[in-house]
DNA sequence: TTCACTAACTAAACATCGTTCAGGGTATGG
DNA sequence: CCATACCCTGAACGATGTTTAGTTAGTGAA
């Protein structure tokens, strides 16, 4: 009965030396780089065998926007440790604002493309993206309920500071600011967070 | 000699009737369904046909990306009458996020996806760009300059502006928002927009 | 009118893509 | 030793963007 066992254990280092060979590729070259045939290239594969691990190319990339989101959920991590909630929620932004710059790529896959299966309701599982929510809402609340900030329906405030940090960074790997060059834009992104963060405390 | 203006004229209705049905075909069905073979079926030419008007696929969307952008500049103008600049600020924010989730496959061509022709800095034409940034930062710096807003570099509050209904924008529309179902998400938008604006008030 | 020239257009082809499928091995278990 | 799973491949299908050889039609001069 080992077998069945080893079976599915190779089973499940195929499937992640795919997504893995995917998300390599997607860092180094882009997501329109990542094609089947490109990904059995790489793991001296036919391109028929994939379909042997996964159902189509969006299940790739949705498994791989998954451990991406798992790498974020990391990085959201290295704020917990800040006793002030207010510097917590602050250093949060950097990080999320740097983890966005550091990793466009990565990005792209979970937050500027439409995000793989999501159409498929049945499917999509909301608990990692909920997971990572949950971490801004914790450090929102606990900063409405030591009054460092404008109170408001928690919600509200989260989804403020979260489309500022999202939209600074997405802004920028689009390049969709005008006229400044980059080393300029990249200089304004301290600012514009001090600046919205000032203008949150009570 | 009418006839070469004859011949231009025709040619500028060819490459508008292109762009318009690649247009027509974005705003119904999404931007991965415009292709060159789909335009060339709808405007009854065979595809080759096409690229005797445009250099390559990313030409036509460049085109339709100008027009969105004009488009959006007339929505933009809207708030100009409006005397007392904060609430001309504030109208300005909501005059963006609706033009945005009311064209979200425009919304898609203009400032999700990776901007057509934008690697080629020689070609890319950033004015349309430029100008729909003024409108904002004009605005924002009458807003300083008579104290209603917490003071800084223009173009830093500017960008926060931009950041936070661009994010909001973007994250609804790649339905990034977890768990909250679209009715909810919608009725969102407003109290996060009340709660940004307030918070930049001097 | 006739001839050459130019511009507009098409059909077919190429390479690439995601995906499917018939067939060939190979290990497993009786 | 054989049958039954399973793993894998190569070729194929339809779609994509793009190029090109060749046809058609309008223009301007002889």
């Amino acid at each position: 009965m080992g077998i069945t066992q080893r079976r599915d254990r190779d089973r499940q280092e195929m499937r992640k030396l795919i997504v893995d060979t995917a998300t390599q590729i997607l860092v180094e070259e882009g997501i329109d780089q990542v094609s089947i045939r490109r990904i059995a290239d790489r793991i001296e594969y036919s391109p028929g065998t994939i379909y042997l691990y996964f159902e189509d190319k969006d299940d790739i990339l949705y498994e791989a926007h998954l451990e991406a989101f798992s790498a974020f959920l990391d990085a959201e991590m290295t704020v917990a440790a800040i006793p002030d909630p207010l510097e917590r929620l602050q250093a949060l932004g950097r990080v999320y604002v740097n983890f966005a710059l550091s990793n466009q790529r990565m990005y792209d896959l979970m937050f500027l493309i439409p995000v793989p299966r999501i159409q498929n309701k049945e499917k999509y599982d909301w608990s990692v993206s909920i997971r990572t929510y949950q971490v801004l809402r914790t450090i929102v609340e606990e900063c409405i309920a030591q009054g460092r900030i404008k109170p408001n329906h928690p919600d509200v405030v989260s989804m403020q500071v979260w489309a500022t940090v999202h939209g600074l960074a997405s802004l920028i790997i689009r390049q969709r600011i005008p006229m400044v060059d980059k080393e300029l834009v990249s200089r304004m992104v301290d600012p514009v967070l001090n600046y919205a963060f000032d203008a949150l405390k009570a």
